[in-house]
DNA sequence: TAGCACTTTGCAACCCGGTTGCAAAAATCT
DNA sequence: AGATTTTTGCAACCGGGTTGCAAAGTGCTA
């Protein structure tokens, strides 16, 4: 699907250097099927080491590569910005998190409404997380 | 301002007994100027433990007598439920979270309108934090 | 009131996601 | 090549949350 030069064109224009590692978190991202986590990347990724794994994320979010959630249970969700320019979350879209299969959704179709915050809180990210279950688990249950 | 007999006339209310520790987390949490995380209480409750501290907590979460979220930073925040009936976060009011002074306020004057979620997906509980600056660290910043 | 069952509590240990110091390995520069 | 900088793996650490277990407390019964 996504070549490997694809990914380093890619990443080039977010200002990362291609690193074997960074190119294969970032393929990572682009294959799973929705958010991720850490842990998750640790499991299909044995050859790289967690740490490492870490640190390119990190990379990637101060980057605005990716962007990153916390899915309810205080893990941190990681998925690759679909927006070109800065993706800081102020466009708020919503995530889901299923209670019962412990999955992450990205509902970046509902973009969540304007919200006017009391006088002086000065907002700089949001974080809107739906937990209940998914279609998925809704029906097997 | 609250007398014991106050506290314990509320907790029994929500079916739970008034033991001592109860007593002291029910009034820190009411003498708090906002939501408290477990780490808080535990400076503020030297003489109970922690583990104590949090069993009670999963007490009253379970009895709707308090409310949690997660800040942000992967930390659950507590407050109690102002509302009578159960309160298990579906009215989705917001949350702030500072991140100059790492504290938490409930913006519950602010209702977040109804989401329209993606067929299947069956909400139980709302998690929206807002992350930025709060009206004190905005000015002494 | 003594005996017994049940509940609550403190302590210590554990779990797990995230994070860091450091030295080896790899890439980049002169 | 040799020096310098960046990236990486490893191991250890951190902090919030959670649990097993035995001691202390509570309440009831005989
Ligand atoms: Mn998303
Ligand atoms: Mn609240
Ligand atoms: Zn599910
Ligand atoms: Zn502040």
């Amino acid at each position: 699907m996504h070549t490997n030069s694809d990914i380093e064109t890619k990443l080039a224009g977010k200002g990362i250097k291609p690193t074997a590692n960074r190119l294969l978190v970032y393929r990572a991202l682009t294959e799973a099927s929705g958010p991720v986590t850490l842990a998750m990347l640790e499991d299909s990724l044995v050859t790289v080491d967690k740490s490492s794994i870490f640190r390119v994320l990190t990379l990637f979010l101060e980057h605005d590569a990716v962007h990153a959630f916390e899915d309810g249970r205080g893990v941190l969700n990681y998925e690759l910005c679909t927006t070109d320019g800065a993706c800081n979350m102020t466009d708020g879209h919503l995530h889901f998190y299923c209670e019962a299969c412990h999955h992450s959704y990205c509902l970046d179709t509902i973009k969540t409404p304007e919200l006017v915050l009391p006088e002086g809180f000065t907002p700089h990210s949001l974080s809107f997380v739906v937990k209940g279950l998914c279609p998925h688990c809704r029906h097997s249950h």
